[in-house]
DNA sequence: ACTAGATATATAACAAGTTATATTAATTGA
DNA sequence: TCAATTAATATAACTTGTTATATATCTAGT
């Protein structure tokens, strides 16, 4: 039997590792998704959901922002959820160069669906996958990894009713 | 200003914390591995290569479980680094279907002077990046990416001589 | 010995991230 | 005011991960 390199190695491949587990919640993710939410939306395109939700429309350098990644990769992104007519685009007045992103009323209709099923599900989810971790960062990533093999998210829906998403994010609705 | 959806968001969205982390420690070991190995190995061939110093020759299927990603995703690096000349296939004996993968002499000089260099370099750049992190999973993510951008690996190079690789790892000649 | 199934690897198509560069619009300074 | 610079977005090419499927070889059972 051959071991797990990766984790053998430590803080030498910390990153692949970082990348890994981050890989497998996604996957586990989408599968909540279409368990729970009944979409097939891609796991990465929650976040910018959830940001132009929370602020109103944003520029592709808001977002870029907001999700703390390139600025292609952005506009590739926002291109796919436009195509999906979850999103529309209008170039601002002010200045011709940028193009303000808004939730179509398709985008509000399935965030609403989101914040009512995947979002608190996938939260406390991961909350309990997380619960107990404890230690130095190596050793809270092999737990979690460990946690997720064994007891994948999918079956970590909670029994009680799903409390909704605005529980956890009180501050949502003010930027309008 | 906007601020940094992902990190508000939680562990809603810690799929995408983990990558966007992962992927800024690679990013920084590439520079690192620039500055320091003078070579151009992708971050991720690194683990390949120590797989194959620790193990001696392996199967795909090996590698597979040696580094947790997909089969084809590893028969696809594997012939990258075929085609740069780092490792050879040959056909198992026994079995037709395996091809058992092996280190080059490029290969092995290459893994020599990495242990040398780079391996013990980025252990000690990202364990430094993380000491002193305390805490929850999400506070520990949340320190790190701070201080990754604050100092990145690249200016975390020890100054006291490096220490060999087979300091941080004793059993690793043994499998050969 | 042959067929059925299982196993190992390869191939194809896709997704999502990256960097580098092109394009377009706005700003600034002579 | 216009030329040069700066800034925002778009496009292209690449990497690395994925799943689904094809191919090739081995193994078992009759």
């Amino acid at each position: 039997m051959v071991e797990d390199v990766v984790r053998t190695l430590g803080y030498a491949t910390l990153g692949s590792r970082l990348k890994r587990i981050g890989e497998k919640l996604q996957a586990q993710t989408q599968e909540l998704t279409e368990g729970l939410a009944g979409t097939d939306l891609p796991v990465p395109h929650n976040p910018v959901l959830a940001a132009l939700d929370l602020h109103g429309p944003l520029s592709i350098g808001d977002l870029t922002k907001a999700l703390g990644q390139s600025q292609p990769g952005v506009t590739r992104m926002v291109n796919r959820m436009k195509s999906d007519g979850l999103v529309e685009a209008r170039s601002d007045d002010k200045d011709g160069r940028v193009s303000r992103i808004s939730l179509t009323q398709e985008g509000e209709r399935l965030v609403a669906h989101l914040k009512a099923t995947l979002w608190p599900a996938a939260f406390l989810a991961v909350q309990e996958a997380c619960a107990g971790l404890e230690g130095p960062l190596l050793d809270q990533l092999a737990q979690l990894e460990d946690a997720l093999s064994e007891k994948p998210l999918i079956r970590r829906k909670p029994v009680a009713p799903l409390p909704h998403w605005s529980s956890f994010s009180p501050s949502e609705e003010e930027n309008r």
